[in-house]
DNA sequence: TTATCGCCGATTAATATTGTCGGGTATAAT
DNA sequence: ATTATACCCGACAATATTAATCGGCGATAA
């Protein structure tokens, strides 16, 4: 359609939690049961998260996860990406074979269109989310 | 994931194609032929933006589709909440019940961004995309 | 009168997402 | 040491969404 997944939402929300209270690291299971979000899911969502260096983990107990950086210096496209893989705006461009459309002549055009799109989310911050 | 359905893709190439080739109408079949897509679905897709108002159509032979205005006077938005419903940005916006997340904590500084997003798609016409 | 085309809803098929499960490793507390 | 908590990770099953197809109808120009 053109929405986020649960998986980024899920990252979403777990990162501004972690921004808003940055004491101490916070478990998957704690968090989950905050927002009422499934446990394993959102647990495979925070070690996508750290994986791609946007988290810092701790294991053990009274173990958990903590930003990896400042949370003005996470921005949202970083997120959609680490959960997502990257932004594209057309069919076209996932498929390796875009046979079909040989003559997609949109493809072009809106690529520049994604650029801006791009552009408005690497302006938001975890930060930013935080404080709004 | 965050990408135009097929949908909204192959409404946007029979557009920019219809904005190209003005002259006199053009058929769902003629059209679906020429780019490889499924024909009946493009079908559809043309209908629907009949009923919302941004095609016309003629029936019989030799007829076909054309815009029902300038293409600078049709933007990206408008064809694609045609397509697909208004854009939501996050799950929760759609879903009726968000009880699973009554703390959800990041909607409301995610509508701006979505506002900025969809103000990208306002700016774009089919105008634009034809020429480029 | 016929061939072409638009119109529409319902149904099936394909795909993607979500959520679950099982088996591992790390680590702090007792 | 042992235990309980938690991270880690791949594979799987359940669901939801999207894509595509089908069948039947009305319009219109040749």
């Amino acid at each position: 359609m053109f929405r986020l997944s649960k998986r980024a939402d899920y990252g979403l929300i777990a990162l501004k939690h972690l921004a808003l209270h940055g004491e101490h690291a916070h478990s998957a299971p704690e968090i989950a049961r905050t927002y009422n979000i499934p446990s394993e899911l959102l647990a495979k969502v925070l070690q996508r998260l750290v994986r791609k260096g946007l988290l810092a983990s701790q294991a053990g107990p009274n173990g958990g996860y903590a930003l990896a950086r400042g949370a003005e210096m996470i921005t949202v496209i970083e997120v959609i990406e680490a959960l997502e893989g990257p932004l594209l705006l057309t069919p076209c461009e996932a498929a390796d074979d875009c046979e079909q459309l040989p003559l997609c002549s949109i493809r072009d055009p809106l690529r520049s269109v994604k650029e801006k799109v791009v552009g408005v989310l690497v302006d938001t911050t975890i930060h930013e989310l935080a404080v709004n």
